[in-house]
DNA sequence: TCTTAATTACGACTTAATTCGTAGACAATT
DNA sequence: AATTGTCTACGAATTAAGTCGTAATTAAGA
């Protein structure tokens, strides 16, 4: 069992994990064209970051061609619920509910998404009254 | 209109803040013992951050006696708020409701907690259908 | 082949956050 | 008064993240 541990992604990193979730994989270039979309960043800073998320094992590549592939190793659904429990834990000093209540209050929902959200509710709840 | 600006807080910052709102305020001393409950920490790393702090204006302090006394300048409402927002972007893409969703799915929330989601809903749509 | 372009690897610089040691001022105690 | 303790101020060291320049290699094009 060795060196299980996934380090949390960084800020840029994270930034590069979305675009690889969202294109499945890409090279150095693809990524940090994307990038630039949103702010100016050199080719050699996206590239050194992408290798040490390679040492990190937060994506692996593929170096069969010169130009290496990166796939991300990590599932975008898991870093979120990683950095959504610390980041709960910091900021709302642990209290789930609290940050709900919050976000809910300030953002505007869609009737669509107010929808889902309570049949969710409701899921929860027939959940806790089975046990 | 001078430099209204707000900082944000680190993540240190955001601990001390986190004992000066349950405190209402504090001197040095009392923070540090408070943080040591958790982690040790020096005298002067806390002091030094809370002079950092006041520099910042996250906090505002009576110099009257020798000892200090420190008092939150921020809300922990807004401050909250500015740091969902800003980690919302980040790990959701902006999508409010994506995050609620994570959180309720793997939070254990109380019945009445619930219920009181569910009010908040209500509420939401009500508001939404009389504009 | 020769030149130009693209790519990786790597080291070094910068900035921000955190940490703490030390000095000086003041207060409290003996 | 002398000693001891507590406080603030400040500078310096450390660490981590982000940034980029340069060299070496390979590929592509003239």
């Amino acid at each position: 069992m060795a060196n299980k541990k996934v380090l949390e992604p960084t800020e840029s990193e994270l930034e590069i994990l979305q675009v690889l979730w969202s294109k499945g994989s890409a090279t150095v270039r693809e990524v940090n064209e994307e990038l630039n979309k949103k702010r100016e960043v050199g080719y050699t800073t996206t590239l050194k970051i992408m290798q040490i998320m390679t040492e990190k094992n937060l994506v692996n590549r593929d170096t069969q061609s010169r130009t290496h592939i990166y796939h991300p190793s990590v599932k975008e659904n898991t870093t979120q619920k990683n950095l959504l429990q610390k980041f709960i834990d910091k900021t709302y000093r642990g209290s789930a509910m609290q940050m709900v209540m919050q976000a809910l209050g300030h953002q505007n929902a869609s009737e669509e998404e107010l929808e889902e959200l309570k049949k969710l509710i409701e899921d929860i709840e027939k959940n806790k009254s089975e046990k």
